[in-house]
DNA sequence: TTGTACGCGTTATCAT
DNA sequence: ATGATAACGCGTACAA
């Protein structure tokens, strides 16, 4: 890699001028600034980031703790969280995270990130505490849970308003008990979409009974074996809801090897509308969540609170809401 | 964020033996290595990685150029490659890339990787020549095409094999005339695709007529229309391959909305075998793309070579081909 | 066994 | 308008 010294040797200015002009300072000479231009040009000088980061105290790297990648949902906001971050130069840096890894997160974000991105996630305790006195700023998108409440700013959607509109569409099909498949992590992001589910039905009159909330893990596998087994159990609801498409498409599954229709037998809607979705059979009925909308809006709120850190300003926008649309497929 | 220097008067001691006991040198006392480790602790002190790279020209950092984070096999793949990089202490970043975005690309990289992974590209000719004299090492997920043989190193699985078996598997129930979906870039990983179910359809004595390859444009929607288009035009192959499977996808979705049977009227498999592939109706033939196995290995292989560079070898592995596992559901 | 001193490539301050 | 020069935090050669 060639180096500021050499640009300056070359264009016969000292290293400081090579810095104004790379900064864009105006106070150099237009002369001076075109000889070092053709200097950079000629000798493809770039700035170490590395060295300049020392100096400056930022990376421009944001960190993204994702929970599982391999749900569409969460690769397709990080793709969108990736382009926004691009365009405000940034570079995004994720890691696989789990609670339990607890004491490596520290390990990881040391230094190397100027702000930190939760998707999917809540965090646990310590790693919240270190967080907040480093002075880092975090970003959730998709609140963790109700306890967590002002833990971090957060992004998501009206989970509450989504699903009464859901649940009124149900009971427009002729559903009248209505079951919810959520991960069994209560302080988890989906344990927070059961909370609101539950909301949702007392606002809207429904009674959602305890045995007809199921924990269906999180996955597509998981969630078929769980309803299978709640199948054979013998089942008293006429529709499920689940916490995530994937769930919602394992649900689909179990009907299909149990011969039970859809939406005849049982009627079964998701909550994200991911791609996969469009193409079950019959496809799902969902709560689309705007990824794009999401992804985007997290890295300007994250920026705006990182470049707020570091004008010494702690008023953090504290969350935002998105609306969630009602998309009615064949599975209701 | 606390300093060596603060760590070092702490313990007493100079902030070289404080560098000494960080990077587990022999030549320190029991007790003052003790000493210090009791302040790191007390201190919560963490080397600043930054610093670190600055005098180590290491960032313990790897690039990976995605090409389209919306198609859940790149989103798989890359799960497992940051699972195995955080097992060598690497931290994973990515950038969606594309070719036309050439000139950022040497912005993007300059000094913040040790080495770059390709998931599912092929690079511009300029950028491959830069990083070929930068000595950065570079690693191809998916073989790009043929004319790109021996740019890069690269991991695939075996393409022509699994065509062929696939091919046997169609003939064998009954389809004799086979056309192919590509994404209409010959240079790209799914246009080595084509090549290979060229070759494989040769050495099946099967012919394989142009009019029968669709350009699919790669993603569901659009190969959907594409199929959608040809059906309304007339087709006389009697069943279709798909690049991808989101483009196999898309061929049941027009398949369904043309009222065209599967496989009855029109045979359809894809290529990776993603989650989805599961669930479509009727559920997918494809060829499964063991990711797992490819981010794992990519990621070894990328560090072998990223060591190598650092002791000056060139002697670089040149490939690995992974084999391709038939998976047979309803759709053919 | 430990300490001193230098260099990595920047940014930023202070002279000039 | 430009040039020296001091940090930034670390690794390490060399001196003690």
């Amino acid at each position: 890699m060639v180096s500021r010294k050499e640009v300056a040797d070359r264009a016969g200015v000292s290293e400081a001028v090579v810095s104004y002009v790379m900064n864009n300072r105006k106070l150099v000479k237009e002369e001076t600034r075109r000889k070092v231009l053709e200097a950079v040009r000629e000798l493809g000088y770039r700035p170490n980031p590395t060295a300049r980061s020392l100096k400056t105290k930022r990376t421009r790297q944001i960190a993204v703790l994702v929970h599982f990648l391999g749900n569409p949902f969460e690769a397709g906001v990080l793709l969108h969280m990736e382009s926004r971050a691009k365009a405000h130069g940034y570079t995004l840096f994720f890691h696989t995270y789990r609670k339990d890894g607890d004491d490596v997160l520290e390990d990881l974000l040391a230094g190397r990130a100027d702000g930190l991105l939760l998707l999917g996630h809540s965090l646990g305790a310590e790693s919240a505490a270190y967080l907040r006195d480093a002075g880092l700023p975090v970003l959730s998108v998709m609140r963790p849970a109700a306890r967590d409440e002002n833990e971090f700013p957060y992004i998501d959607i009206d989970w509450t308003d989504g699903y009464r509109r859901l649940i009124r569409h149900l009971r427009e099909a002729g559903h009248e008990r209505i079951g919810y498949m959520t991960n069994g992590h209560p302080d988890s992001p989906i344990g927070y979409r059961l909370s609101c589910f539950r909301e949702a039905a007392r606002l809207e009159a429904l009674e959602l009974r305890e045995e007809d909330v199921l924990d269906g893990g999180g996955r597509l596998e998981s969630a078929s074996r769980r309803l299978t087994e709640a199948l054979r159990g013998g089942i008293r609801f006429e529709a499920v809801v689940g916490g995530n498409d994937l769930m919602a498409a394992g649900c689909l599954d179990a009907c299909r090897r149990a011969g039970v229709s859809v939406p005849g037998g049982l009627a079964v809607a998701g909550s994200e509308d991911i791609l996969m979705s469009s193409q079950t059979a019959p496809p799902l009925t969902s709560l689309r969540y705007p990824r794009d909308e999401a992804g985007a809006l997290a890295v300007d709120l994250l920026q705006s609170m990182i470049e707020g850190e570091a004008r010494g300003s702690r008023l953090h926008p504290s969350m935002a809401v998105l609306e969630a649309e009602l998309v009615v497929r064949e599975s209701t």
